[in-house]
DNA sequence: TGCGTATGTCTACATTGTAGACCTACGTCG
DNA sequence: CGACGTAGGTCTACAATGTAGACATACGCA
């Protein structure tokens, strides 16, 4: 006996135990989860318990667990906003990055799945969601002048350094705030001093890591170095050697 | 006091079924393992029946299975070669570089360890084998001239665009080799052309990547730009503004 | 009225990681 | 020499996991 039968809902269909269990709460679930217990943490039953359901409604949802790992990883780079008609396409690019960052900060547990996910399925086979930010830069830089495969490129060139920063950043991650000492905050006390002296010799430097302003020196290298070795308008063609460079800061 | 130097034993202790088992030889069939099956394919059980032993005999050389991966990635990265001593940093580091895609492309499916490891074990904590190419590295830089915290910079730098690239160019290693039309063998078709014009207009191009030479123009970008922006010997300040830029191209 | 289809639940099972007890053999030291 | 601690290896057992398959219920549409 089902207890309320409830005709369609009440009015709220929350997230709550109770109301429609849809694919987005499934994933929004399951994305929580992993917030809150890394991704590890998440098992179909322990995401039952969250919904307040069946384990086994998952399944209604997504094909196996693989899938609902996609699924939360689609469901985080859905929301990075690309804008394909900004005139400027590197302050664009810039805006990009800054909110990938943002996103893989708010959920430091799902980077893995970020990163990762992607080297499970051929392109063509992925999330939508997951392929928007692609396409959507692709058109910026097409509008930019740029031609097909040098916008790929730039797209994979952003992308390379935004997975190799916030992979990065993360590792520094690791607090024990109330410790004040940089090099017991960061276990390097167990490091011989005679294999690693440099290493720990810089504790401050390492535990003064700041990632915002990393990532915007990562960005003028990269968007620089691009500036020089492509040129949106004329045929490009990508030399092997580097680029003549005279006239490298168009930046706008 | 795990001594015995001494033979002792019939003096074959290869890797076969038969002989000692060591911690090293554990990991080299974990190795093995991950690259047949995939980091999914490696189980305890699994890992026992490749060793010809009871599984439990994992737990003689490590505490659990998470420190099973920890020292597959150690075992990877270990294998990284670095010379402190070289005169050119720049042309060292690009060797660096050169030898750690060639470990990702030997074992690719170990890659997602070796980016995503790191993110459990705060940096003190983790195996000897992993921070000795951090230690040379910052060994190869100081005497090069930078100062601790632009050598840091630099490794980072350095790393960050590694994990990109490699992750990048994994990504396009998903081969359906006996299909000749690059739209089906990317499954590319399956993407609606009103809403991902572009990107299946590039087919072509995806599936041209060549990750070695994409290597190369990353390092050109990335250690043009790391030489603009910190100096070796003088005192270093990091600007905001890129480069100034007259000497650009000191390859070599 | 009836039926297909989506949604949700329950049972069952093979597989996983690991604790704990046990057995053996050997190097060390009294 | 003999006792013993310890490292290596094996076996049993168990709780937790992912998922197949059958069953139940409800709604949309014929």
């Amino acid at each position: 006996m089902t207890p309320s039968p409830a005709n369609r809902d009440d009015g709220d269909a929350s997230a709550n135990p109770e109301g429609r269990i849809t694919r987005d709460v499934v994933l929004a679930a399951a994305l929580e989860l992993i917030d809150r217990d890394g991704v590890d943490g998440l098992s179909v039953r322990s995401l039952g318990r969250v919904l307040g359901r069946d384990p086994m409604i998952l399944y209604r949802h997504a094909p196996n667990k693989a899938a609902l790992l996609d699924g939360v990883a689609e469901t985080i780079l859905a929301q990075l906003k690309v804008d394909p008609a900004d005139p400027d396409w590197a302050a664009q690019l810039r805006a990009i990055a800054r909110h990938y960052r943002a996103l893989a900060l708010t959920h430091p547990n799902a980077v893995p799945l970020l990163v990762t996910r992607p080297l499970a399925t051929p392109l063509g086979l992925r999330p939508a969601g997951t392929l928007r930010p692609l396409e959507d830069i692709l058109d910026l830089l097409t509008r930019a002048g740029f031609d097909g495969p040098d916008a790929l490129h730039i797209y994979r060139a952003l992308f390379g350094f935004l997975h190799g920063h916030v992979l990065n950043e993360l590792q520094e991650l690791i607090e024990n705030p109330d410790e004040t000492d940089d090099l017991l905050r960061l276990g390097l006390y167990r490091l011989p001093i005679r294999e690693f002296p440099l290493l720990r010799s810089l504790a401050p430097a390492l535990a003064s890591y700041d990632g915002a302003t990393e990532l915007e020196r990562g960005l003028d290298i990269l968007l620089t170095g691009l500036a020089g070795s492509l040129t949106p308008r004329p045929a490009a063609q990508a030399g092997a050697s580097p680029a003549p460079a005279d006239d490298l800061q168009r930046g706008r």
